[in-house]
DNA sequence: CTGAAAGCGCTTACAG
DNA sequence: CTGAAAGCGCTTACAG
C-alpha cells in the first residue's frame, strides 16, 4: 500500500512456472493446443498472484475493441436512464463494455464528449442527439470508421455521401394521433395539445399526428390550444393555466410526454378540474411512475429499455458487418389506456 | 465502406511530414520543445487525415489509466440515475471516462460486471453494493491495485488488513431522527415508520434514528407501527391500510424513503384520511418528484447528484494519492419541509 | 505441444 | 529542435 505494486502480467505467469508467455497467452484463451497439466498449473499460478488480464493491451495488439460509447442527453430523465439501462444490459451480454458519457442537451458539451470517447477507439457509438447537434459536427468528430447509431432524435442537416449511420426512432406521429384518435371516440371534441419545444423533431412530429387525427374528424384546432413547455413535470404542473385561460376551453390534452402529463394532472386539480373526471389527460413513454399517477395515465408505450437492448444489438451487429445495408427502425408506439381518460357520458360538468 | 480503412496513426501523420514519431507525439502533447512551423505543419496534416488519438495505446505506455468504473444497482431507479450522472458529469471533467455496469441487486452479476471492467484496467471503482456483497467477494474481483469507493451501502463481513477502500454514506440515523423530532414538535405523539426492508443497513439505520427520537421524547413503539414494505411506490400504496389495523392509530409515519412516501399519501387518501391535512408523513431522498407531490412531501435531501460528484473526485483523488488515509465520509441528510406535515394545532380531526 | 520474434499505437530517455 | 531505439502487455504466425 505505500508505494503502488507492479501489477501481475502474462510475463510474471509465464516466469514462475517456467513456460514461454504464448503458452500462457494459449491458456487464456482455451486453445486446445496447450496440454492439460501445463494448463492446470498455469492457472494455478494466476489464482496465486492475482493476475487480472489486460484487455486494452490485447485489444490493441488485436485491432479491436469490445468498447462501446452511450451519449444521451440526460441521465436523470427516466427515458434516458430506461433506455441506458437497457443498452448496458445487451452490451455487458455480448461481452462489451459502456462508456458512458452525456451532452446535458448542449451540441457543444456532445461534441467534447464523443471527442473523448473517441479516443478510447469504440468499437461503436449510440447517440441520442442533443437538441440542435448537426451531421456536420458529428462526421468530424465520429469519422468513418466507427459505427453510429443514432436514437430518438433526428440529425440535423443531412449526411454527408457515403456517412451512413443506423436510426432507431419511435412513431412519434402514430402515437400522438392514436392518442388522439382515442379522445375523440370518447366523445371529446376540444383537444389541446399540451407541452414540449415545438422545434424539437419529436415535438413536431407529435404535434403533427395530432393535427392529423383531428384534422380527420373535421376539427379546427385554435391557437392557444397548442401549449409550449419545456418537456418536464415542473413545467407540465406549471403552465396549466393556460388551458383556461380563453373562452373556448378544451375538455382533454394530448401531452407531449409523461413527466408533462403528470405534471399536468396535479396542475389540473389546482384548476379546479379532476383528470379522469372531468378532464382527460394522455401521455408519452410510459415511465414506470404512469401507472402507479393519480389516476393511472393512458400513454403510448416506448419502453425505452427494449430500445436500448436494441440499440446495442444493433450497433454490434454493425461493428462486425460494415458493409450491412443502413437500418432505419421506427419503432411502433403503442397506446395503453389507463383511468386519466374516459368518456364523455361519464363527464360529471 | 466496402472494406474497413486502416485508421489514422501517429505514423502516418509523421510520413505525411516528413519527420520522425516523436516529434508528433511531442505536438500532441503540446510540447513547446518543437518548432512552431513544425507544429503548424503536423497539425495541418492531423485535420487533413482525420487523425484521432488512440489513448488506449498511449494509457498502455504510460501504464496509467483514463477510466473509472462505476456499478450501480439499477440505473432506472432515478436516486441511482442522479447519482451516475454526478459521477459522470465529474470525470467528464477531470478527463476520465466512466465506465458503466449495473448489478441489478444481485450479488452474483456484480461478480461478473466487476470482473468485466476490472480487465479494462480502471483508475478507480466507484460501487454501490448489491444487497448481499461482501467483501470477500469484492477483494478478489477488484485487487489491492485498484482504489474503491463504495456509496450508499455497507459491504457485509469485514475487508481483510490490508484492503483499504473510502466510503460515502448518508448519515441515515440523523435523517430519521430529524425527520420524527420534527413531526414531534409539531405536536405530533403516534408516529410510525413505514415502509423498507428491516434488513437492509439503511432501513436499520433510518429506523434507529426514528427509534433514538421517539425514546428522548419518553414515547412507547408498539410492533404495529414499524411497518415493512419494499422500497417502492406501488408497495408503498398498497400497506397503507396496515396503519390503522389496530386500535392506537398513528397520526404520522416517518418513510423510508420518498417513493414509500408518495406510495403512502394515495393510499391514505383511499383510506379517508388527507395527507397534510389529517394525516402527516415524512420521504427520505428528495427526488424531484417530491417537491410536485400532492401535497409537496417533506422529505430528507441527499442530493444524490452531488453525492456522485463527490465520489468521482474523491476517487480520482485516491488513484492519485494512493497512501492518503482512508475517507469515511458520511454526509448529513437535511430536513426539507414542505406541506406533507403540520403542526396538529391545524388538525381538522 | 512450446518458444523466439515481430508488432499493435503510442511515449520516453538518450543522442545528436 | 529532431531522430533512432526500446518498451507498455498482449497475440500471432512461424519454427521446432
Amino acid at each position: 500500500m505505500a508505494d503502488t505494486p507492479r501489477r501481475i502480467t502474462l510475463n510474471d505467469i509465464a516466469h514462475a512456472c517456467g513456460v514461454s508467455r504464448a503458452t500462457v497467452s494459449l491458456v487464456l484463451r482455451s486453445s486446445p493446443l496447450v496440454h492439460a497439466d501445463t494448463r492446470e498449473r498455469v492457472e494455478a499460478e494466476m489464482r496465486r498472484q492475482g493476475y487480472v488480464y489486460n484487455r486494452a493491451a490485447a485489444n490493441l495488439r488485436q485491432r479491436v475493441s469490445t468498447a462501446v460509447a452511450l451519449v444521451v442527453n440526460d441521465l436523470a430523465n427516466p427515458f434516458f436512464a430506461e433506455f441506458a439501462a437497457g443498452v448496458d444490459e445487451a452490451l455487458g451480454a455480448k461481452g462489451y463494455v459502456t462508456l458512458l458519457g452525456s451532452s446535458g442537451e448542449s451540441a457543444q458539451r456532445q461534441r467534447q464528449v464523443l471527442g473523448s470517447l473517441m479516443e478510447h477507439n469504440p468499437a461503436g457509438v449510440i447517440l441520442s442527439p442533443a437538441e440542435g447537434s448537426a451531421f456536420a459536427d458529428l462526421e468530424t468528430v465520429i469519422g468513418r470508421h466507427t459505427p453510429l447509431l443514432v436514437f430518438n432524435r433526428e440529425v440535423a442537416g443531412s449526411a454527408s455521401k457515403g456517412f451512413l449511420y443506423d436510426f432507431i426512432g419511435l412513431d412519434n406521429r402514430a402515437g400522438a394521433r392514436a392518442a388522439t384518435e382515442l379522445l375523440l371516440a370518447q366523445g371529446h371534441r376540444r383537444i389541446a395539445f399540451y407541452g414540449g419545444h415545438a422545434d424539437s423533431s419529436s415535438c413536431r412530429q407529435r404535434r403533427a399526428g395530432y393535427r392529423e387525427a383531428m384534422a380527420a374528424a373535421g376539427l379546427e384546432v385554435p391557437d392557444a390550444w397548442m401549449i409550449e413547455t419545456a418537456p418536464t413535470r415542473l413545467e407540465g404542473n406549471a403552465r396549466a393555466g393556460l388551458l383556461f385561460a380563453d373562452g373556448a376551453t378544451p375538455t382533454a390534452a394530448v401531452c407531449y410526454n409523461d413527466a408533462v402529463a403528470l405534471g399536468l394532472m396535479l396542475g389540473l386539480v389546482r384548476e379546479g378540474r379532476q383528470p379522469g373526471v372531468d378532464f382527460a389527460v394522455t401521455g408519452f413513454d410510459d415511465i414506470p411512475e404512469a401507472a402507479v399517477g393519480v389516476p393511472p395515465l393512458t400513454t403510448i408505450s416506448t419502453d425505452p429499455r427494449e430500445r436500448g437492448r436494441q440499440a446495442a444489438a444493433m450497433v454490434v451487429e454493425r461493428a462486425a458487418h460494415p458493409g450491412m445495408a443502413r437500418r432505419n427502425s421506427v419503432v411502433p408506439a403503442l397506446l395503453t389506456q389507463r383511468a386519466s381518460t374516459y368518456g364523455k357520458a361519464k363527464a360529471r360538468r
